[in-house]
DNA sequence: CTGTTAGCGCATTCAG
DNA sequence: CTGAATGCGCTAACAG
């Protein structure tokens, strides 16, 4: 391995100055410099990060716990993360804990042992995974992305995702839809839930647990939930699917019953996922600012370290969420 | 920041045994084992890997220069890649070149900083990247997922996207389609158009400009191409496309020319990508083998890294693809 | 502006 | 089986 002192010695300086060329700290003449330089192109030299971190306490790493990396939705935040990452010279430690607390926490562990500077992190929530994080806290920024701890020391980013369901349901309102269902999961305290039913009870319209369908956030949940919708006595008009994955689903089961998208029903899902425009027909949907939500991550975090923020207070961004107008709404039919 | 001296001080041993207690290297009394076990926990001591590198020369990171995460393909594979290297105790470092030579190169420079102990590296091809790679080969092991050094010295994993195109083609063939149309990249030595001609001679059917659409492979294309492809005199009966992408716009575009598929056309598609089974009609795919892909990068890593297969002859591994069946395809209309 | 030197936290000799 | 001592590659004083 080539080191500090063998690019010293071809340039006929000291490592002191070699070091100071390298962290930007003090003085370097021009011709020190460009002898440097010189020497570093020539034999390759790679500074070793992990050496220089046990004097400057700082690794350059930053952490990012994910729950699930093949998840669209969190794919795109981490590579949004990742560039905003880069552009302030740090790199970007990605661990995937599948949805596992347990994992969840040794990804803690492991990335604390190579003494990351900061800490992004995910769902899951869980008793032990909090407790890991508010410990990590202590030594390091941490942020959560769509989690906080309790008590809730770290910065937090998160999605207006009760707002973004009111665009969504003023939309179909809009559109003169009344009979509305909703799909989602289990959770009805979850923002989407509120802001379908908040819309609903501000447009004096009542809501009707017929027209609620509660479980998982597949596919398959959207498929089987639009048939019962379909085929009640009083079919609805318009379907609020909680994701986009539910939304597809609704939609090949519309297309199962042989029900023309937007014609005869009107569906709208949450979160514009790549494929969203790639449905039949293009679905209109909520679009999370995913990118802003891993630049948001990054800069709460830069503070932190620059000092700009002191520790203490934790601060909170909430994200808007935007409408995305495509093919599957219109007004109903019946009107 | 709590040391290994702390942990022999609470434990009343001398750093010696903490480390030989956390290495596993050399014998440890159980007694003294039970006292250091009980310090860490109490003092929440974690373990410095940035310090134990530098004695061992091993940092248990592994690098992984991707040319884009938020690519369906690229974050199934990193998710099977990071689960198979922590089971091995290794973290992954994921750095997101966004295609840009420059930036993979900076993300190589990043990582070897980082003293990773192996490198995984995806496209995209450049003279200065190969250049790059091969510095980074001579000191580290290196894999390519889909991309060869020149000349070759790292290891390799890739699909064997001809020998998938085959199994494509042969499914059209066998439903008696003999007018079959391909959009694909344009590249027409990739193995997905080479699969193609090679079916089609195999079968005796010439092949012919007119079906073949070559350019970039978004939906777009394939929403373009199939509304040419329709209203030829000789209408085609199949579309072969080389990715999903390509086939769900094909599929938009033959709904907007009320084509039925797969009644009056059939669609197959290559990658097997999430949405694919939300389509409608849920698509006819060729799947390659991510998860595969992930792993064998791994185990070849895994072997260098442990003298298991000393350095010297590049290996290569090469997944099958499989041909997922879903609604796509049915027999030609005019039969 | 630059050389010298003392650790950073840990793994590894080498004695005991 | 264990303690003490040495050095990994680098940065940060400090004295020139």
């Amino acid at each position: 391995m080539v080191t500090a002192y063998d690019v010293a010695a071809q340039a006929g300086v000291s490592v002191g100055t070699v070091s100071r060329y390298l962290t930007g700290n003090g003085y370097v003449s021009e011709a020190a410099r460009q002898r440097i330089a010189a020497a570093v192109a020539e034999l390759g030299y790679i500074q070793n990060r992990a050496a220089a971190s046990l004097t400057t306490k700082k690794t350059g790493l930053l952490g990012f716990v994910v729950s699930q990396l093949s998840n669209p939705f969190t794919a795109e935040v981490a590579a949004a993360l990742g560039d905003e990452a880069r552009a302030d010279g740090y790199g970007v430690v990605i661990s995937d804990s599948n949805g596992d607390p347990d994992l969840a926490i040794q990804a803690i562990t492991l990335l604390r042992s190579h003494d990351v500077d900061g800490l992004i992190v995910t769902p899951p929530e869980s008793p032990a995974y909090n407790d890991a994080l508010l410990a990590a806290a202590r030594s390091i920024p941490v942020v959560g992305i769509g989690l906080r701890t309790n008590p809730m020391v770290t910065d937090l980013v998160s999605g207006d995702t009760r707002g973004g369901a009111r665009l969504a349901m003023s939309h179909l309102l809009a559109l003169g839809h009344s009979r509305i269902a909703y799909v989602g999961g289990s959770n009805m305290a979850s923002g989407r839930f509120e802001g379908y039913r908040d819309s609903l009870t501000e447009s004096g319209i009542e809501i009707n647990a017929d027209l609620i369908s509660l479980g998982t956030m597949d596919r398959e949940a959207g498929f089987n939930a639009v048939q019962r919708f379909l085929t009640q006595p009083a079919p609805v008009t318009a379907v609020f699917a909680a994701n986009d994955a539910l939304a597809l689903g609704v939609l090949q089961g519309a297309h199962r019953l042989g029900v023309r998208v937007p014609q005869q029903l009107s569906v709208i899902g949450y979160d514009n996922v790549d494929m969203a425009v790639h449905a039949i027909p293009p679905l209109t949907t909520v679009a999370q600012n995913m990118v802003g939500m891993g630049r948001a991550a990054i800069r709460l975090l830069m503070d932190r370290l620059s000092g700009a923020a002191p520790a203490g207070e934790p601060r909170q961004v909430v994200l808007e969420s935007t409408l995305v107008i495509r093919e599957s709404c219109a007004e109903p039919a019946g009107q």
